[in-house]
DNA sequence: CCAAATGAGTGTAATGCATACACTTAATAA
DNA sequence: TTATTAAGTGTATGCATTACACTCATTTGG
């Protein structure tokens, strides 16, 4: 064959393969789409309420944070790929995580397409091992105090803030956080942490009077104060038969 | 340029490229998912909530009804997708949609991989042009009463009935459904039947009474009663000054 | 023209819920 | 014994929610 024809040919074949790749990748572009989770964790020790974020150490948007994220597979739940993601980037697992909302402006990344799908936890940090925050160079915000966040995070977290906080006035999340036996005061210092705001004593403690799911017990807590503070307990049984938790 | 060295330039222009586009769609094909939105709209006339449904007649799932949805384009805005996939399906424009949440179970859809973002309306029924029911035939069901449904649609409605009524207590969204002037008879049967129970007339006026953005006007209508209602309306800027609004 | 019918409009009492607010108690350590 | 520390308790007030029944204005038909 001579060189003349080859080198037709071999446009021809460009021609053809870069036709239908390309017409095979507009066609899946009008349909297929990268999608992400994002995982906002939320983190309580002792009064403040805040969120877990992990460094980029990498360009794009080097030295800025970003929240826990990553693409979902092909034959993978949504709510799996959070949980997935999650584990794979803090070791974190059996999380109870929710939806909050899905982003998808279309340049919300400004690199490619992608429509992210947020879910958010709320975990006591000591259940962080702490080693992998190294490993990861994650570390923990306090909300009121957050870094540069890359794309739309920054919107992410205050819609997971809000959801928490409407969430948590309404069902008793906040009890999970606590160990089995707890105290009000340690109870009042979660709300108020959570909520960002602080709380009346007494009226708190009216509040919960009402609630037949909270047992005393007979035992005191002495860590916090000479006098003790009476341990108590959250019944779960009591509790599924009450209609409403109203904090 | 030789011949010889244009073929080597060529065949290394191809491997480069080709590489590159596979990689590129193998990577792509890890990650990239069918997004589609799904719309339910909710239709009032004068005492029902209905919601919008089409007819599939086609396999699968023939004979069956599903909302309204389709597919994201590529570049296009998850919020833009849902107003023109309502559009296209029933030729309403201009609807105010607000995303209720993301179903995205691998098995959801049994036939391929989608996952699905579920937006929702409140619109008026005869806001809707009769013609457009018999083209597409979609078809308004109470929601009490809804037909056999594709996928996950059932649980897609039942989310966004639970949507829509807690944020019709707290939003004025309802006023939209009403015209310039409405009478308080009127607008209590649109909350009845959106909420789906009885409201003690009283009870409602006086709560209404403290609504400084309510103006009674100096007329009456009398379609409905021989006595005839006062008609009222509603001002946007005084609404704007409020703070709350719970009905 | 009077009576019946229809839907519009109004008020009060009781109860529950949210808020504001200050002192006493138990225990320990100095 | 006294000082310190945090735990624990009650009341009064206002505001919102609920339950509940009659009068009013107008039209229609006898």
């Amino acid at each position: 064959m001579h060189y003349t024809h080859l080198v037709f040919y071999i446009f021809e074949r460009i021609h053809f393969e870069v036709f239908w790749i390309i017409m095979n990748r507009t066609y899946k572009q009008i349909q297929q789409i990268t999608l992400a989770v994002d995982c906002i964790i939320f983190g309580f020790d002792t009064n403040k309420l805040e969120v877990l974020l992990v460094h980029r150490g990498f360009e794009p948007e080097k030295d800025r944070w970003s929240l826990m994220g990553g693409f979902v597979g092909n034959n993978e739940d949504l709510d799996k790929a959070a949980n997935r993601v999650l584990c794979d980037l803090s070791g974190l697992e059996n999380v109870y995580m929710e939806q909050v909302r899905t982003f998808g402006k279309a340049n919300r990344d400004p690199y490619e397409r992608v429509v992210s799908t947020t879910y958010s936890a709320l975990i006591l940090k000591k259940d962080y091992r702490a080693e992998l925050i190294s490993e990861y160079r994650a570390e923990w915000f306090s909300i009121n105090n957050l870094p540069d966040l890359i794309f739309d995070h920054k919107d992410m977290i205050v819609s997971a803030i809000q959801r928490l906080r409407r969430r948590v006035r309404t069902v008793p999340i906040g009890f999970n956080l606590l160990p089995e036996k707890f105290t009000l005061p340690q109870l009042q210092k979660l709300y108020e942490g959570i909520l960002g705001e602080q709380i009346d004593k007494r009226n708190f403690r009216k509040k919960l009077r009402t609630m037949d799911f909270l047992i005393r017990l007979d035992e005191k807590d002495k860590s916090q104060s000479k006098k003790g503070a009476f341990l108590y307990r959250f019944d779960e049984k009591e509790y599924n038969k009450a209609k409403s938790f109203n904090i």
